[in-house]
DNA sequence: TCGCTGTGATGCCTCGGGAGTATCAGTTCC
DNA sequence: GGAACTGATACTCCCGAGGCATCACAGCGA
């Protein structure tokens, strides 16, 4: 593969030209680049030849722009600008100032830490941009392996090799119903009460670990569910529920804010536990930009139950 | 006034960086870029020093951009185009393929041979963009003389000192009329004819020699005409003898395509004459775009009457 | 486990070329 | 016509980019 890019000239010479375009005046120019006169006559003359165009028109007393020097002039000035901004823009993104991260959640997390971390986080931060996705446990573990994914809030029940976990909550799950529900009545539930309620979970694959352990909460106090609908994000569940489609779990903390058709009830004795945890990949040279935002969201009070 | 721009890098570092960034490895960008490697390592680890913030992750057998790395290159990539274009573009200005050309006309050479101009030279230069302003003879001179202007068609009565001139055509000029006049029925009129017709002329000051000559004109048949109004450009005078305000000059050329209600009638014996010239500016490097018009405008065949 | 291979970094030397000083050559102005 | 400018040229010096040889280290295979 041959090299992309030569040029015959070099900065020095166009940031030279740049100078005496501006004094169209060659002892000023060099005066001002703290230079040697001669030096900056031979580096113009130079540029001249590289470019095989006559950039100045030098009557002894006089220097001015020719057509062609004109337009280099227009084309060198926001080059030079560009070139002036980005030693301080690499510096920044090296130093964490600025960047971006790509960041998933879960329902659960924008419930509950999400929040005080996004604002928290872009006091401090203000040049760094997040990419906030609401995604799937499952799917989280893929972009996160992959490196799509900077970090990302989620359930611990996945495989979570290579990574770095911090556990975040845990909250027992509780019910939803609708309101007209005969279940609704009671204060709080058991889980053999839901034995012949149909349920709304959500697809396994998106989370086996914690789908599994609902299953295996029924499978202790001795019932097998009936599972009605499945759907994702889990908060689209509340919109079935008020159908009348059945019940869900839910935890308390995502179960704020219902409509009045709905209602939320503690579960007693055993019950599905919810774990949020925030993930990242293992690296010897962490993204500044991702460290900045780990060390904001690990500083975090945790929300506990 | 202190230099404005001072870089703690050259083009070559960027140069160098692009190619490292583009195979991820230094032995084989070095051999792209038909340089030892050590040469590139030492340059990429100035660059590194002079923006402060490492590039690359070099793990032995692996190399990555870091996020600032990767910053720096989807900069430098767009700026490394820009400056492979830039000796092109600016020969082809000095070559004259491309530029521009302010050039101003007067109502005849509109009428006459600008049209065949424009069209063989938008035909030869097809990246050349002509500026093109109707202006009376004497603003023409101050624009002309200010360098504002590169050349002009004009009627070459006003002083021309440190202008190139030439002559590209004379005519005699007519009357124009308006059909219902008394004087519209003869074929040709002599300017005694006009002693008593008010008449529609331009302001002096637009083109002073023409206008005296005007007078001459007639002072040599001993009369002294009555102006009745001065308008400017001179088409303009085809409303005002249509509305019935008087006569005007005009010569033949500009006198095609005349509204039904005006008539076209030729001067015998003395008549004012107009000619049109085409000026530029005494220039000893000649800007190439106009040099360009200049080749084209100056072999066009001249239109004689 | 021990080379073998391939990576990027380091040390040392060479030489091209950028910069400085002195000077020239041509304008412009008094 | 000379004084005071301008930018260009001649010569020299020396910094630093680049080459060569080598090092240090990571995989890989026998």
């Amino acid at each position: 593969m041959p090299r992309e890019y030569q040029f015959p000239f070099e900065l020095r010479h166009l940031v030279y030209f740049h100078e005496v375009a501006r004094h169209l005046h060659f002892r000023k120019a060099a005066e001002s680049l703290a230079l040697a006169q001669p030096a900056l006559s031979r580096q113009i003359a130079q540029l001249e030849k590289a470019l095989g165009a006559p950039l100045f028109v030098r009557s002894r007393r006089r220097v001015d722009l020719t057509p062609a020097g004109r337009v280099l002039a227009e084309r060198v000035e926001p080059l030079l600008r560009l070139l002036n901004r980005m030693p301080r823009d690499v510096r920044a993104v090296a130093d964490g100032e600025v960047g971006h991260v790509r960041v998933a959640f879960t329902g659960l997390a924008m419930a509950t830490v999400l929040p005080k971390i996004l604002h928290a986080f872009h006091l401090r931060h203000p040049g760094i941009r997040l990419e906030l996705t609401e995604s799937p446990t499952s799917a989280q573990m893929v972009a996160l392996q992959s490196g799509d994914l900077a970090c990302g809030f989620f359930h611990p029940d996945a495989a979570t090799v290579g990574l770095n976990t911090k556990l975040l909550l845990r909250e027992r799950n509780g019910v939803l119903l609708p309101a007209t529900h005969l279940l609704a009545k009671r204060a709080a539930l058991k889980l053999l009460d839901l034995a012949m309620v149909p349920l709304v979970l959500f697809p396994r694959t998106h989370n086996p670990g914690f789908y599994d352990r609902i299953l295996a909460a029924f499978a202790m106090v001795g019932i097998t569910p009936r599972i009605a609908e499945e759907v994702w994000p889990r908060a689209n569940a509340v919109g079935l529920i008020r159908a009348g489609l059945g019940a869900t779990f839910m935890t308390p903390s995502e179960a704020q804010h219902l409509p009045p058709e709905i209602v939320f009830r503690r579960l007693r004795g055993p019950a599905p536990e919810s774990r949020l945890v925030l993930g990242w990949r293992q690296s010897p040279n962490p993204e500044p930009a991702l460290a900045a935002f780990l060390a904001v969201a690990l500083a975090s009070p945790r929300t506990r139950d």
